[in-house]
DNA sequence: CTTGCACCTACAGTGGCTGTAGATATTAGG
DNA sequence: CCTAATATCTACAGCCACTGTAGGTGCAAG
């Protein structure tokens, strides 16, 4: 029939992704039921491997399943401007560009932390009395979460 | 009794900490459970404000609620030393500065993609492009998940 | 005394999987 | 052809750190 049936197995070691993950992917509607054997037992061609690939690779660049689904109905309309796709991810490197920000003032008050502890007792350990009242000054980096 | 004896809406507000989240921390035991009124109501008092300012300063810092009950458990022996304090302080660091990494790489990923997209039709999009495929070339950053 | 808000318990839902149990299918070796 | 090992199947529970909901009770002001 078509030119590779392949496994759930398979298509799960040929994307790096979890079998149990395909399943859920399918169960949530990203990726379509495939045909099945006799068996009962999900065969797949080179589209589903096409398609669970750019699911994973979004993933990887931390796309939220919703986008990624917004993003595969669009990839399956090449007529259409890609207008949403463009948005859709600005908006995450925004996303990302910010939570980098956050981290990063965070990453500052720990390595204050850390660098005011001089291990001795608990009762005069710098991280415990930071950790306890904030609200005392030395409060350079105001992150929001 | 006590000098001051507050409600469970006035211990959120003071904490800036939602009433529901509250009863969440008492549930899992970070929180001790309180005296009730005799209309069964929680009564909270300055050590719980305390105890929970630590816990949501510790929270914004991003740090775990097993670190933190860790840590609370250590905060009320003033006599041990802090190692542990210390080394949970230091590998949360740890962990920021690699998810810093993470994101850095992510975000010039995402800033190629975006950047060439020309905002013409889907068939032409760079973004569902790279997406799609990711194995052809052009990575310039290998950032592990 | 009533109105309206704060509080109570218990439980379901979030996102994105991951793991488990117990049953069936398939495949490789003898 | 039979068996044993592996792969797959369904259905459901669990993870983290909450958040929200439904349906009921407590309490203070007017």
């Amino acid at each position: 029939m078509t030119p590779r049936d392949i496994s759930i197995g398979l298509l799960a070691s040929e994307t790096g992704c979890k079998v149990q993950t395909i399943r859920y992917y399918e169960e949530i509607g990203l990726l379509p039921e495939p045909p099945r054997t006799a068996g009962n037992q999900r065969v797949y061609d080179e589209r589903h491997v096409k398609r669970l690939s750019f699911i994973r690779h979004s993933r990887e660049l931390g796309f939220s399943l919703d986008a990624i689904r917004e993003m595969l109905a669009l990839s399956d309309n090449a007529d259409q401007p890609c207008e949403t796709v463009d948005r859709i991810a600005k908006s995450h490197l925004d996303d990302v560009v910010e939570k980098i920000a956050q981290l990063t003032s965070l990453k500052k008050e720990l390595q204050r932390m850390v660098k005011h502890c001089k291990g001795g007792r608990i009762s005069e350990c710098r991280i415990i009395e930071v950790l306890a009242d904030h609200s005392h000054g030395h409060c350079l980096t105001d992150h929001k979460v």
